[in-house]
DNA sequence: TGATAAACGAGACGGTACGTCGAGTCTTAGG
DNA sequence: CCTAAGACTCGACGTACCGTCTCGTTTATCA
């Protein structure tokens, strides 16, 4: 919504029309020939813009592409969290098939690889890469296992960050190296195996 | 150590020592200029190499980096395996912290960031780069764990290649997004955590 | 003085800064290098400019050297004509001298040498080649001889524009061919052959 | 015939089979794509010959050029010169429109164009140009004019080589530059511009 | 309600690197 | 030891984009 960075100009005067256009563009773009043979001329001549108008509100072509991703994605609730039926292996179970297919959606997946490859790349972009896709989907989790701890379901002791690394890292791990398939044969043995290690330990009371 | 494609060039009357300056010249400019700024005329003038000499044995320049990194790493001794002291924690907790060490080296850590990031990007160099540097790191894991599991310190019925991507992928994913520190106290929670979830089921025999 | 094309770009927005300077350093290099030495890639750098610029105006080197050469003698003056003595024989002698020790200087033999060669290996060139160097030179000794014809001195049936061929073309041609000296011995008994075929036939009037 | 030059290989063990295919490849290529798209490599992989065959006996495409050239135009007889009915004119006109439906044969105009345009770039070619392939051409026009002195019809004072440049400079220079049509009409009135200029002087006894 | 200053589209500019082509040299195998 | 084959270094080609820099032309505050 806001542009990544702006330093003189006066963003009260700013075209939305353009705005609008370059980020669409970019979308496309990154969709029908790969983020690598993105360019920003490509972007200008879709939007309809000149190059200066991208440079003037843009650093990069990644700034631009996590502006247009976040555009789109930032309306996806947060807000609501994970389901909470009681039984925690089930609702995560059901979750993370859920991102397993939605990872395996092309529309989704070509800008949302080509942000993760470019922040892997890039720690400047990495920093807002995480903090604006990122973390907000990794606390709807926290607060789930939470739920968890309290229910008596997950050992109280734990460090939550960490359980919720634990059952992500090997997803994201499988996706961004194609070194898997993301099935959800495998995301439910993800699942079991992870609540394993947050299991409440027997002999503790 | 062979070229990642070859197709009509004769390769018996390749010139070793060309072949050789290209891939020194590769992993010492990634390590001064980084991925991004890596070119393939660079690499052949400080090689002392016409371009085409390159381009008539590599497709890109990430396959050129990954012989590079390949021939670098290559006699790394997988054979010996990791070290088995019987007490699996410990064993773990000693190969994980070096493992982290050694990815906070520098020397190490550019090139092979450039070949993650590339074979993100890229399906085609991702098969090669897993194949060739990934997959044996994880078969030694594998075979330790499975000594676990003959000396009842793990679950005979447990899935390993799961279990090293449980151990694995948190590690990868964090140095790749850079989202927290190596640090010992990291690795020393990421396995204790791993082995809750390895232990043997208490009602088990 | 124009471009000898000019398809897409917008001439309006044209650098004239680029294009002298462009002009000026393929006559310094033709000079140094030779024609067949002389490069694009040589000039854009000694004109201080993008090879693109270039590429953006002229359709070849040898059209670079055109309008190079052009501008170097399109003030020329034309407009006065050849000297008229009276003495057609003497002005003749004169003027083809001049112009012998003109072909004889280094600085004008290279570049208009380049030009004449480029031309008659290329038809496109060679049009423009003409039209803005043969040409304009050929009229002016069509005039001087239509000024001989009404003075008598020479028939006034005869087609001038064959004379000024007869006249000239052997003097090409031992400068193209350097089949022989260009000195004022060979320019003076060619005039006087020359002459002879054209003078009056007795017969008449 | 004989290598435009021959350094240190050995003469006598030259392969007869690969020069004729050298030579023949040339002048089916000039034909094809022009002599500045003529290459090296081209000529030696249509001939079935290792490009050093032809480094090792020619020093530029040119001089192979003329090899080729001169091997196909050797027969051609210069032994019987030109006819000699008696009347000048008309053996002249005969001759010259001979020779302009010549130039305007394709077959021919390809090579003999290429090797024309070479040499008026380089020097050292042009000798060997003239030699061989102008001046017993120009031989064979001073003998007939010599019989036409002997009979009467030309001024038996006048300078014969400077007759014949000013007899075939002007057709050579239309053909050269495309500065006309080399048609019939032209030719005869350049011989009887000419014939005019060789005319004995009535006064004369 | 203009004027006026900005952001805008367009695109030329100086550059860098691309990937290709051919030059001329060098090496290997074969006759 | 000439030859066919072809890999080599080198350098130029013509193209694609980069990011910067004018150009007029909207456009939208403020005088």
């Amino acid at each position: 919504m806001s542009p990544t960075t702006a330093k003189s100009p006066d963003v009260s005067r700013r075209s939305e029309r353009s705005r609008k256009a370059i980020l669409q563009a970019s979308m496309e773009l990154v969709g029908e020939v790969g983020y690598p043979k993105l360019t920003i001329e490509a972007i200008a001549a879709r939007a309809g813009v000149g190059k200066q108008t991208i440079y003037r509100w843009w650093p990069s072509k990644a700034a631009v592409l996590l502006d247009a991703f976040t555009e789109v994605v930032h309306d996806q609730d947060y807000e609501s969290g994970l389901p909470d039926t009681g039984d925690i292996e089930d609702d995560l179970k059901t979750v993370l098939r859920a991102t397993a297919d939605e990872f395996s959606d092309a529309a989704f997946e070509a800008p949302y690889r080509a942000l993760a490859v470019a922040a892997a790349a890039d720690p400047e972009l990495a920093d807002q890469f995480v903090a604006r896709l990122r973390e907000p989907g990794l606390e709807v989790y926290v607060r789930r296992l939470r739920a968890g701890q309290e229910a008596g379901q997950i050992d109280p002791d734990l460090d939550l960050d960490l359980a919720v690394e634990l059952l992500l890292s090997p997803f994201q791990q499988r996706w961004l190296n194609r070194s898997g398939p993301l099935s959800h044969e495998f995301t439910d043995r993800l699942v079991e195996m992870v609540l394993r290690a947050l299991a409440p330990r027997e002999g503790a009371r």
